[in-house]
This record gives structure tokens, C-alpha cells and sequence, in this order.
DNA sequence: GTTGAGCGTT
């Protein structure tokens, strides 16, 4: 579903173009020139397609965005709209109750970091379907990466 | 079919 960019259109040309400097020395006497060139390509978009995700969610820091006070009737496609027009938005999650698989009223959203300040300040107390929403940064349920409250810490009094 | 402070699922 992810189209490849730029970056993995340069890869691609690049492993054809040694692939075919490759497979020219062995099958030169075999296969024509356009062949090799053809047969290269192919095998290196298809490793710039495997290699495309993993480089483009590498590359971009995400945090994690807690959305409290969402209407009931608010599903997860308004909300990535929403928060898509404040900032890239990586996932949404909606928290439904398990039992009754109604929704709970909150939720998820992954957004870039370099955008997770201005979209929290642009959502937070947002009116959206006549509800007031709060967003704020998530606390992350179990990772060993907890520096992101400790920056007021270091208050060292007589 | 309802409700209204909060921090979680593959």
C-alpha cells in the first residue's frame, strides 16, 4: 500500500545498474544487453520494495498522543482526518471495551514528533462534534525508553 | 438504543 519514493526508485537503478555490470562478465554470451539490464531492474525494485518501510518508519520518530473525550459516535477515520490536517499520522487507535465492544471514549494516535507539540496544542480543548477533546502525550504502557518526563528534574534545592 | 473520567491493543 506504500508507493515507493524517490529514494527507492535511486536504489533500484543503482542495484541494476551494478547487477547488470555483474551479469554482464558471466552471461554476456548468453543473454543481450537489454536483457541484463531488464533482469537487474526487477531484482532491484524488488529488494527496494522490501527495504522501502522499513527505511521510511526508521527515519521518522513517532510519539505516541492520548485523546481523551472523543464522542461516541467518532470512529477511527474522523480522527486520523483531524489530526492528519495538524501533522503526520502514523496509527489510530480507537479503545473499544472488550466485553461489550462499545467504544470507550478515548484513544491512540501516532503522530511525528516533530509535529506531536503542535498538534497537541492545536487538539487540546478543540471542540469537535460539540465535544471538548484533550489531547496529550501518552504515557507508554511498557517500554524501557521513560525520558521523556524528567526534564524538570533536576531541581537541586539548599 | 443508554453514559462521560480516564492512559492501551494486535
Amino acid at each position: 500500500m506504500n508507493l515507493p519514493n524517490q529514494k527507492s526508485i535511486i536504489v533500484a537503478v543503482v542495484l541494476a545498474v551494478v547487477g547488470f555490470f555483474i551479469a554482464e562478465f558471466v552471461l554476456s554470451t548468453f543473454l543481450s544487453s537489454s536483457v541484463l539490464f531488464a533482469v537487474g531492474l526487477f531484482v532491484g525494485a524488488f529488494i527496494a520494495a522490501s527495504l522501502n518501510t522499513p527505511i521510511d518508519e526508521a527515519k521518522v520518530k513517532t510519539k505516541t498522543l492520548y485523546v481523551g473525550n472523543l464522542p461516541y459516535r467518532a470512529n477511527e477515520g474522523v480522527v486520523r482526518e483531524l489530526f492528519e490536517s495538524h501533522g503526520k499520522v502514523f496509527s489510530v487507535r480507537l479503545l473499544k471495551d472488550k466485553n461489550t465492544g462499545k467504544r470507550r471514549g478515548f484513544g491512540f494516535v501516532e503522530v511525528a514528533e516533530k509535529d506531536a507539540s503542535t498538534t497537541i496544542s492545536a487538539l487540546n480543548d478543540f471542540e469537535f462534534q460539540q465535544r471538548t477533546l484533550k489531547v496529550r502525550e501518552a504515557k507508554q504502557k511498557s517500554d524501557d525508553n521513560e525520558s521523556s518526563f524528567s526534564s524538570e528534574t533536576t531541581d537541586q534545592s539548599v
